[in-house]
DNA sequence: CCGTTAGGCTAACGAGCGTTAGTTAGCGAG
DNA sequence: CTCGCTAACTAACGCTCGTTAGCCTAACGG
């Protein structure tokens, strides 16, 4: 694991535990096991450090969703296989996923309008898969972008509770999101 | 309106807008149209005035909504109630109820803990309403805890999004929130 | 009409912040 | 062996932070 990587790592434990405004260079350098100045020659600042973090964290998110939803045609495997990706990475990044929610307003504009979209560019995958849903398979959904955002929004939560060591793993919760969430917009055909 | 008053709610703004780290007593007062030192005249610190901004409003939420349960019996009625309490609540108070969420852990440990207490007691009562809908309504919860949680987040989303000018007001999203969390639990009964 | 008090103010303190400058140790390549 | 580069260090700068001390003034009760 380069230097890199572990300054990256252990800001995101700091900005998770203690805000961005709440982290000080001084205590990200004392966990990565060297003295503040020397993060300057690895990263320009606090705040490009912090902005790698979230664009990063976010645009793997992307990416991994836009694999898996390819080749996918049917509009209940997409969306359980969206699901099933947003907990994952919700599960397995979640630190990251958490201070990419949480502290996003601690973006300056720039990147802070860098950041909004790409969200926004992920919101549109559930977007569309709602409305393939409602052209193709006769879900009923009230509103396309509140029932995104509430389904999103509903997964994005287990970050904030999810334990490796549950009796739960991270598919048998994407399982019980993605039951859920068919349920509300289905016909009582994909009820079990 | 009282200057502690005003000074609270330009401190909610800041608090929402930069978080607790990011806002200064500088700006707070600023804003109330005084100096920083005048705010010592009305709260005895920063970390004082940020604690009961969040205890007064998570209070507030949970005082409301066992007033608005009180005497109903159905578990749907419940549930409905319930979720419309939420969504009100942060419909109408979105920034100190997403500054609640987002900077819980800005507070210091013996306040943090308190607010964490007050939380509890909220998601208890949605714990308890889907256990007497299993229990009585035949309702089918894979996971009690896991399921209250998702139906909570989606509703305190909307502190995230809505806007008073919408084409919905508050009680069309609580109502598409109560159909999509019942459809998600009940029976096809419920369904329209 | 005066004493008290509530609620502003200015000035300042000590601490801690992000960041920069300049230096130095280690190490692989020529 | 030595050059040059990487990545660490120490020291410090300028600034802002939360907070305190002390002062001033307007309003009000006796």
């Amino acid at each position: 694991m380069t230097a890199d990587e572990r300054i990256r790592d252990v800001a995101t434990v700091l900005f998770f535990e203690r805000g961005y405004h709440g982290t000080t260079m001084r205590e990200i350098g004392k966990r990565a096991g060297m003295k503040a100045a020397s993060l300057y020659n690895h990263y320009p600042g606090k705040q490009e450090l912090f902005h790698r973090i979230v664009a990063e964290t976010t645009r793997a998110l992307i990416d991994e969703a836009r694999a898996r939803l390819a080749g996918r045609d049917d509009p209940e495997d997409r969306l359980r296989t969206l699901i099933d990706c947003h907990v994952r990475y919700h599960v397995d990044h979640r630190l990251a996923a958490r201070v990419s929610e949480d502290q996003l307003n601690a973006l300056e504009p720039p990147n802070r309008s860098d950041v909004v979209g790409l969200r926004d560019e992920y919101e549109r995958l559930f977007k569309q898969i709602l409305s393939e849903g409602q052209a193709r398979a006769g879900w009923q959904v009230p509103d396309v972008a509140v029932v995104a955002s509430a389904i999103a929004t509903m997964c994005t939560q287990v970050a904030g509770w999810f334990r490796e060591d549950d009796r739960l793993n991270a598919g048998d919760v994407a399982r019980i999101y993605a039951d859920f969430a068919l349920s509300g917009v289905a016909p009582a055909t994909a009820r079990a």
